[in-house]
RNA sequence: GGAUGGGUUCCCGAGUGGCCAAAGGGGACAGACUGUAAAUCUGCUGCAAAUUGCUUCGGUGGUUCGAAUCCACCCCCAUCCA
């Protein structure tokens, strides 16, 4: 099966511009294609991870990626699919953002000489000339095609200013400047950046007569239509600091039974083969997909050492209650009252409550058992001596899990 | 610059002098049921402490025994007019 039919099958292609002549380029090679990453925080998430497995099949069939970093973009602040005006980021946070996304792409990524290329748009935004702009590329965008766009008819209801309308000329000038120095192509990018990406194929045929073409991927969503990787404390992050792996693995496991195989097939590069066999499975035997989509994912993301640590933990955890490889929090003498410490500020030192009060609540409502044993006296107090060598296991609900140790 | 309507807890949204830590819904969390799923039902949802105290309703001052609520000024948002 060829690279583009493969995409197709896996459900990664949202639209395509010229979908006869992309399919050539790509099956042959021959792409030279660049996909955006704004550096909105410190550490790419799954969104971008969905971008970077894309990179990395096309490269595989032997086109020629283009990873942008959105150095200049991102003084500006995309404003597709976002319902309000976003907080502008300095400088240095840009510069920061950028030097972690930098880290973080090379390991998916192989940036060798004549292989891959890693550019930044500031290297030519930042010192452009407003009425030389203007001149040059203001005059190929036609205001009334640019409200016509879907990505801003969220945004006129609710307020766009200047700076966020002036976002899909920056990109589209981004291509042009990357056809003109890179012989770049193709341009690929969630499906909220479509109407982004049109504008700039069409500013190369004004500007250079040239055909540049199109592609956007489908968004990760879950059965209720909510983009997936998000969680109520924000993204799942790839930076191991920010989410752990074992929390990575444990979104995954979790994610609902009807997303399962979509996300099996959207991210993961096990063989479509495999996959349909799996789409035959039901009920509780999904457990084993989500495992699998669990496992798969920390692999590549993190390593197979973490993937496995990650699954034997969450075994463990959820079958014998036993506790190795669990997350850990470790205590220090400071943390003890007279030698003793009650289960309130285990919760809390912990980190599986953030205050006493709801401490008190999950502990009131019978919802915390420390190794193995239900806790309902929120001023129930345990020596520090259990705290020492192998520590003990505190739960609360069914899925949170620490082990306390002190040293 | 002018007119009008707004800014309330994680979100939406009620509240127009004391009975307000603030209705209702959503979400989150916990319990039951399950498969670490979904749906459903129940509880719970500012912080700390055993009957209490403290902080919160855009900001700053003021009136009052008492302010989310009244007054003044300011900031922000939306709509219409320029």
């Amino acid at each position: 099966m060829e690279i583009y039919e493969e995409l197709t099958a896996r459900g990664l292609i949202a639209q395509v511009t010229d979908e006869k002549e992309i399919k050539e380029l790509v099956n042959n090679g021959d792409a030279v294609f660049y996909i955006g990453f704004d550096p909105t925080a410190d550490s790419l998430h799954v969104g971008h991870f969905m971008a970077l497995c894309l990179m990395k099949r096309l490269q595989m069939a032997g086109n020629k990626p283009i990873a942008l970093l959105g150095g200049g973009t991102g003084m500006i602040g995309d404003p597709s699919g976002k319902t309000d005006m976003r907080k502008m980021m300095t400088k240095e946070d840009i510069a920061h953002n950028i030097a972690c996304f930098q880290k973080q792409m090379s390991k998916f990524i192989d940036f060798g000489e004549g292989k891959a290329r890693i550019v930044n748009n500031a290297d030519w935004l930042l010192n452009l000339n407003y009425i030389e702009l203007l001149r040059d590329v203001g005059a190929c965008f036609s205001v009334n095609n640019m409200l016509r766009a879907e990505c801003y008819k969220q945004r006129m209801e609710r307020g766009l200013t200047f700076l966020e309308f002036n976002y899909m000329i920056m990109q589209s000038y981004d291509f042009l400047e990357l056809y003109r120095n890179y012989g770049c192509n193709m341009q690929f990018g969630g499906d909220d950046q479509w109407s982004n990406m049109l504008f700039g194929t069409e500013l190369i045929r004004k500007k250079l007569s040239k055909d540049a073409y199109a592609m956007t991927i489908n968004l990760l969503l879950n059965s209720e239509g909510k983009k997936m990787g998000k969680t109520v404390s924000g993204a799942v992050w790839l930076d191991a600091e920010k989410t752990s792996p074992y929390d990575f693995y444990q979104y995954w496991r979790n994610v609902d039974d009807a997303d399962v195989l979509k996300c099996i097939r959207m991210l993961t590069f096990l063989p479509l083969e495999e996959i349909d066999k799996m789409s035959e499975w039901e009920g509780s035997k999904l457990n084993e997909a989500k495992e699998i989509l669990g496992y798969e994912l920390t692999k590549l993301v993190h390593s197979e050492e973490d993937a496995i640590k990650a699954q034997e933990a969450a075994r463990n955890v959820f079958s014998s209650g036993s506790s190795s490889n669990m997350p850990t929090s470790i205590l220090s003498e400071d943390d003890l009252k007279e030698g003793n410490i009650d289960i309130l500020s285990l919760l809390v030192k912990s980190g599986l409550a953030s205050s006493r009060n709801e401490a008190r609540r999950a502990v009131e409502q019978g919802g915390v058992s420390v190794d193995q044993e239900k806790v309902t006296d929120p001023f129930k107090a345990f020596p520090g001596e259990l705290l020492k060598g192998d520590g003990m296991v505190i739960k609360k609900g069914k899925k949170n899990f620490k082990k306390i140790k002190i040293c």
